[in-house]
DNA sequence: GGTCAAAGCTTGAGTTACTGAAGCACTCGG
DNA sequence: CCGAGTGCTTCAGTAACTCAAGCTTTGACC
């Protein structure tokens, strides 16, 4: 713990401790708000996954689970009253997810009472703010294997 | 959507989608490298939970989870030499989780696995690995909800 | 046009994760 | 000693998840 309080470069597995741990406590966050409204953070993720209009297969993809277990998330979601299964015009094998407006509704409601990452948020300067998100978006298609260009 | 290449500052709302997306990437890197292993994310998270030695009860607060359901997590661990209990020297009712080598061992090949987050560390320069760490430092105090000073 | 591989979704079996309530073992204050 | 409280486990019961197998539909190939 040597701590020079001038800003000496994290290693790689500081990185990975400081990530994680941002990481897991904002998911805390949102799981105990999407509990408040009976969701579990597998249903709220998915309510997530779904503000477009999502093929089953694909969003099994977004959830990076299997695609029988989507068929599952989905059935409770849809027995909520919180998305929908439509017919794909030109393919009668898919099943296209549809959130409701009251879907669309209890998943603002779920953002908004994130109050933790609120507070974490406020807690940071505009150049702070700048420079997250600039750094996340760089990260994001490195992190999430979309490397290249062979998209799809 | 002003796309104005100066650097404007995210809302809330953009900066929660940008973190979201990350720990969810982050996290499906993590989940893909345990499961290498033959470990479940829950199992990886409670080893990594526990390179100190950690009674059950203050495991089930790190996890964010019921203490019952530690019971379980734990004894796969202990089951697959991981980690064992042992009693605490003082309070009988104590059972203290402590990693065995081998479990340090599996952690730190699948913490050197993730290569998707390893990839996207070696994307960033410099100076925005020391952003990174220092926006991580500041807000997980309030994001993981030690606000204030009560921190026992 | 018929056939057959392949794709998309669901079902079924089986494991793990998780919760809440109840139970046992132990501690600590009276 | 007794009783309240703490720490862990056990026991239902549900959800999440995987893999294999099944059904329908599609599309390519002959």
């Amino acid at each position: 713990m040597g701590s020079t309080s001038t800003t000496t470069v994290p290693t790689n597995a500081e990185l990975m401790e400081a990530l994680a741990a941002v990481g897991a406590a904002y998911f805390q966050d949102f799981a105990a708000a999407a509990a408040r409204h009976g969701l579990s953070s597998s249903q709220a993720k998915a309510l997530g996954a779904v503000q477009e209009p999502v093929p089953m297969r694909a969003l099994a993809g977004r959830l990076g689970c299997d695609a029988s277990n989507v068929t599952g998330i989905v059935d409770r979601l849809e027995s909520l009253g919180l998305a929908n299964r439509e017919a794909a015009a030109g393919d009668r094998r898919v099943k296209i997810v549809v959130i409701t407006d009251e879907g669309r509704e209890i998943l603002n409601r779920i953002r908004g009472e994130m109050s933790r990452t609120h507070q974490a948020f406020e807690a940071m300067t505009d150049e702070q703010r700048v420079a997250l998100h600039s750094i996340c978006a760089q990260v994001l298609p490195v992190l999430a294997g979309r490397t290249g260009g062979v998209q799809q």
